[in-house]
RNA sequence: GGUGAGGUUCCCGAGCGGUCAAAGGGAACAGACUGUAAAUCUGUCGGCUCAGCCUUCGGAGGUUCGAAUCCUCCCCUCACCA
């Protein structure tokens, strides 16, 4: 079976400059892709995690990805996502981010012997003359054409500046260097890079009249159409020092179930019958389900042990069993026994301000071990801890540890 | 550069001298129902030494017994014109 077909099969491609060249151009060459990653933050995140399964299936059926960093876009921001604009990036930070972000994709791809390339566009971007640049590479872009993009339509009402209206000028010259550089001959990307993917294919085929291509995966959204990967409280990292393990894998234990099938396809390495076998499962076996994908998911991600831990962790804490391993950790001070539950709890960080924690008594929503707190003066004794550890939970689901220090 | 419209609590958005910690919606949080799901319902939703007090309505001053609301200057955003 062709990376193609896999690709296909599990429900990654979206659209495709030209679907049966690429089929037919993955099923008998080595094809050297590329994705673009803005090198924003020094952690990559769930959303992310979509593309590098693109790149990992491309991989493993011999295709070389190169992941590129928008070193130099990233100081001119991306229109088509409704984020406003990106702030600037010194290139030690670019190369802090970079090396992170490595470090994450190597659970993903094999960088050795360059089976894959970590290239950075700032490398060509920044030390471009304008005016050759215009020459070379403007001419070849109508605004008319341009502004057909679906990606500038919305922008144009609100407002565009020229700044960013260049942003996919630079995107379709990255394709053009690194055909030049490494040869490569297709592009990837999120649904949302169509309209950057088409500017680069039609500027490498108008300048070297060479046939590249381009194709996106599907976002995987939830049903109200917000990204997934996403949590009110921000992204969710793939770094274990900002999500940890155990938040991670309860994301994925927690997706609705209408995107359960979807998730196993697209987040996890399952083979497809057991992504079928699994997704036809109903009602309250569906968890079952969850519990794989959320468990393959923080595999992939993390590691089998850390996987195994947060599965553990949340069986234990879920199954009512009590006090687990692995959750969240916080200490409080021997000094606050004696002192009100809720100071404990602020002082502990685990509630961010003392009105939360009335809150949280008022509504019932508070309990050390198994006994609701009732009052809000209700101390902080030692007896609540058992081996020196007193699980708090706050709402349904949150658990932390505390530990006396 | 000119003209006009704006900047309100996480977001959108009312308020236009006291009854404003500030309507309404969204998000979030808690509770009920459940399957650690979705939907629904109820409640909460600036902080604190909590029947009271303190800090918020772009910034700095001013008028007033009293300002998010009025005045002055400044900063920023948007639209149209140049």
């Amino acid at each position: 079976m062709s990376v193609f077909d896999v690709l296909k099969e599990r429900g990654y491609l979206q659209q495709m400059t030209h679907e049966d060249e690429i089929r037919q151009l993955l099923e008998k060459e080595k094809v050297t892709f590329y994705m673009g990653i803005d090198p924003t933050a020094d952690s990559l995140t769930a959303g992310h995690c979509m593309a590098l399964m693109v790149m990992s299936h491309m991989q493993q059926h011999g295709h070389r990805p190169i992941a590129l960093l928008g070193g130099g876009t990233a100081m001119v921001g991306d229109p088509s996502g409704k984020t406003d604009m990106r702030r600037m990036l010194t290139k030690e930070m670019i190369a802090h981010n970079a090396a992170c972000f490595k470090k994450q994709m190597e659970r993903f791809l094999d960088f050795s012997d360059g089976k894959a390339i970590m290239a950075n566009n700032a490398d060509w971007l920044l030390d471009l003359n304008y005016v050759d640049f215009l020459r070379d590479i403007g001419a070849h872009f109508s605004v008319n054409r341009m502004l057909q993009a679906e990606a500038f339509k919305a922008r144009l009402e609100r407002g565009l500046t020229f700044l960013e209206f260049n942003y996919m000028i630079m995107q379709g010259y990255d394709f053009l260097e690194l055909y030049r550089r490494y040869g490569c001959t297709l592009q990837v990307g999120g649904d949302e890079q169509w309209s950057n993917i088409i500017a680069g294919v039609e500027l490498v085929r108008k300048i070297e009249a060479k046939p590249v291509f381009g194709m996106t995966f599907t976002l995987l959204t939830t049903s109200d159409g917000k990204k997934m990967g996403k949590t009110e409280k921000g992204a969710l990292w793939l770094d274990p020092a900002r999500t940890s393990p155990y938040d991670f894998y309860q994301y994925w234990r927690n997706v609705e179930d209408a995107k359960v099938a979807q998730s196993l396809a697209l987040m996890t390495f399952l083979p497809m019958a057991e992504v079928k076998r699994l997704a036809a499962l109903k009602d309250r076996e569906i968890n079952e389900a969850k519990k794989v994908l959320a468990f393959e998911v923080t595999k992939t991600v993390h590691g089998e042990a850390e996987a195994t831990k947060a599965q553990d962790a949340a069986g234990a804490l879920f199954g009512g069993a009590g006090a687990a391993a692995d959750m969240p950790t916080a200490q409080v001070g021997r000094d606050l026994l004696g002192k009100p539950v809720i100071d404990a709890l602020h002082a502990a960080g685990i509630i961010a301000t003392k009105s939360e924690g009335r809150r949280l008594v008022d509504q019932g929503g508070l309990h050390l071990g198994d006994k609701k707190v009732t009052a809000y003066d209700e101390k902080l004794e030692a007896d609540h801890f058992k081996d020196g550890s007193l699980l708090v939970r706050k709402g349904k689901k949150t658990y932390h540890k505390l530990t006396l220090s």
